[in-house]
DNA sequence: TAAAAATGACACTTATAGTCCGTTGACTTA
DNA sequence: TAAGTCAACGGACTATAAGTGTCATTTTTA
């Protein structure tokens, strides 16, 4: 599976679990709503930028975000 | 300190532990060496996919590149 | 102390990250 | 039957990351 996949998933379930919208992730994280619905689904290859931005929004250290069982295998 | 700074001295803190060049990492990497340069001094707003290549070439997971002072303040 | 190796700085092209506007379909609630 | 929310997707566009070349500077080693 490719980074780009993990890193969707785990932004889904993350956000999934504060139970908020891909749009008010996205007004949270100060990013286009339609850019949120592509990273989710694995199609973008985003910056360390907006990683930090969805990150924040989503308040999870990144060593945490990184920490889950898609990475580790 | 920006997250581009942070990540650039963590790729420079991790590859000297290591001990290896710039050139060497890169070519790890199969990145040009003036872009690790550049990522390393904060210059560049590094994608996910290219962080993934030179954390590989540096042999650390995805969650210990992040678990250092820097990224957790 | 000269040569070699390593790093830094930066401009430039091209590839793509990221935005904006809109549509569709599934699901929910009134 | 709407009317609303939400996720997925497309097209057109703008901003910027990727990738590379070149020269300068610093550091290391013989």
């Amino acid at each position: 599976m490719s980074i780009k996949v993990k890193v969707g998933q785990r932004i889904k379930e993350l956000r999934n679990e504060i139970g908020i919208s891909q749009e008010a992730l996205a007004n949270k994280a100060e990013i286009d709503r339609t850019y949120v619905t592509d990273v989710e689904n694995g199609r973008r290859n985003i910056s360390i930028e907006n990683l930090e931005k969805l990150v924040n929004a989503l308040q999870i250290p990144f060593k945490d975000f990184f920490n889950a069982p898609n990475f580790n295998k």
